[in-house]
DNA sequence: ATGAAAGCGCTAACAA
DNA sequence: TTGTTAGCGCTTTCAT
């Protein structure tokens, strides 16, 4: 005997849901009882409590969370903001995050923000009517009013993947200035010479540039080209950007790219271009995606710990939300230097 | 003027809402003026609704949609269930879910159902009780429960991907069959003559494979060998697969994998053998990842409109929840064959 | 075009 | 341990 009535292909087929009173009636108790049987249950007694899982199962109940969340005040809705659920890094911080909550009273309501990283403000009020028990950004909110507007809120805040010494509430981020330097540092390692930056330069993009100068910088270099690319980065751009950049930077030996996935399209081109990657071109990417250390030459990156992120950042959340004081609620995640094939720069590699 | 008190770092911050009361005592008028200002802006005077507006300035008022949807019975929440966010189909499918809800008034709130494709009945459970207006399943429900319950719920819903002919409500899919079939056919006419087949044999895997089976038949040809592989797909076991299956299959000359990922590891570790692909070994995938044209060689694949899947699946729950009548409740969107360089055999290819 | 009264379904607060 | 009463904030219904 179902909860409610059939009724397929109808406009809105729900008929007849069962209510607590129905449940209350059916069990012989008052409603408030039943309440309490199905979310305090050791304020009911043993006998008491069986009759109405009795009568739920006979009913078909489901409580009506709306309703619950109103009268009580608690909202069991927590509201991750992605930029985009295809960007892998942030598909693999939101498992994470999933992962944190799990067996939690709390939902993850994920709103998507747009293809690009910017978090529109229109975008966050569309969520707050559900006023939901805390937020996740996967990234840092840019637009100034809206971090007033989401202070003010009073709710708990994680941002992430910044390294902004003021967030909203709650940061778990990772320092994209330290993971250019890393790079830059490798790369005067390596001994390379003439050197191009492609991808991001703006927010992230420009702190990690910023980095990968101070690294570059005690070995006497700096990039003698930075092309922008600010969009959206695919294999293809990757495969043209390395044409621009050798025709604008003539015996270029080294390019560190933004991401990964322009890497790996820079690394196909040169190969089509028969370019010796790593023996005429070091190539390196940034963020570390699965496939950066099977592909051929495996691929020099920077990792970034994303569902680590994605994972303390649910978990101070979750924290908070239990009424727990949260002592250190900036935390900057370690990023590491992958230093793989493609950048190698040893014994016999210049042929 | 915030609409609450602020007090950050403290349990719950939350302090004292507006209240649509206070806007109407703000905007001398009542309560329900406001409400229709707001919703209803045609049924009140421009100058009252005016006088509204700023006063919804002013309070910075902001609706609580858990009283709204409990008074009026019409939920905005739409639940959308999938398996992994982290399976590049899935993220594609809901990229175009996404959109199709843009700038309507319904909102989607992701249920992950756990790393297998398989849907817990538990999680579908626990998001009932907020009474969601729609639910839309990434896969297909295998529970014969959850699935009598959902047909009882009377709430309109999407499966996608399969394409089995009784869906719960409404299915956009693809046919695994069809997919495995045109494979089948396509190593047939490529003269491919000892043909493994490798990745998930259940469920959609056992469509695929018997896809393949009936494209390979016409020709004379079997699979010499199938090679479970149920778990989570990655490169490392694409690259141990194909030692097993030479092991297994000695002189096999083409390897069907369930998926692109299972296939470019077996093509980075055939590079390794010295293996020469396609010369002395064909490899296809399954899915067409962006990445398939873009290795060397590029990958012959099978692509599944997995956008236009997510796409069409929530334009068809839209429209009902519009409450239009879905004339063809279940779609199956058109599977293709990407034939590249990884499974050609011509002219001198054998070498 | 606007308002008054009522109630969506549940649970907090206060009894008994 | 169980029940009674009231009300969360909004919007429906029915007036005016």
């Amino acid at each position: 005997m179902g909860g409610i009535l059939h009724d397929t292909n109808k406009p809105t087929g729900a008929v007849r849901p069962v209510r607590v009173e129905d449940v209350a009636r059916e069990a012989g108790v008052s409603p408030i009882t039943v309440s309490r049987a199905l979310s305090s249950p050791a304020k009911v007694r043993p006998e008491t409590r069986q009759r109405v899982a009795d009568a739920v199962a006979r009913t078909g109940y489901v409580v009506n969370s709306i309703a619950s969340t109103l009268r009580s005040g608690r909202s069991s809705i927590v509201t991750a903001f992605v930029a985009s659920l295809q960007n892998p890094h942030f598909a693999s911080a939101m498992q994470g995050t999933v992962d944190a909550f799990e067996g939690s009273r709390y939902h993850l309501m994920f709103a998507q923000t747009g293809y690009s990283e910017e978090l529109r403000a229109d975008v966050v009020e569309s969520v707050l009517p559900f006023r939901p028990a805390g937020i996740l950004f996967t990234g840092v909110v840019r637009n100034e009013d809206t971090r007033v507007a989401l202070k003010r809120l009073g709710v708990p805040v994680v941002e992430m993947w910044g390294d902004r010494p003021d967030p909203i509430d709650m940061l778990v981020g990772s320092s994209a200035f330290e993971g250019g330097r890393l790079m830059g540092e490798h790369f005067g390692r390596q001994g390379l010479r003439r050197i191009a930056y492609c991808g991001h330069t703006l927010d992230r993009g420009a702190e990690r540039l910023t980095g990968f100068r101070a690294g570059l910088g005690p070995f006497g270099l700096a990039p003698g080209l930075v092309l922008p690319y600010e969009g959206t980065r695919t294999f293809g751009e990757g495969m043209s950007a390395i044409d621009h950049i050798l025709a604008a930077l003539p015996g270029c030996d080294a390019i560190f790219f933004g991401t990964d996935l322009l890497a790996v399209g820079a690394l196909l081109r040169a190969r089509q271009l028969g370019i010796d990657v790593p023996g005429q071109l070091a190539v390196a990417g940034y963020g570390d995606l699965d496939f950066a250390e099977h592909i051929d030459p495996a691929l020099t990156s920077i990792r970034v710990s994303d569902y680590e992120m994605g994972r303390d950042a649910g978990a101070m959340l979750l924290k908070r939300l239990m009424g727990q004081r949260i002592e250190q609620p900036i935390v900057l995640l370690p990023v590491q230097l992958m230093a793989r094939v493609s950048t190698q720069r040893h014994a016999g590699a210049r042929e």
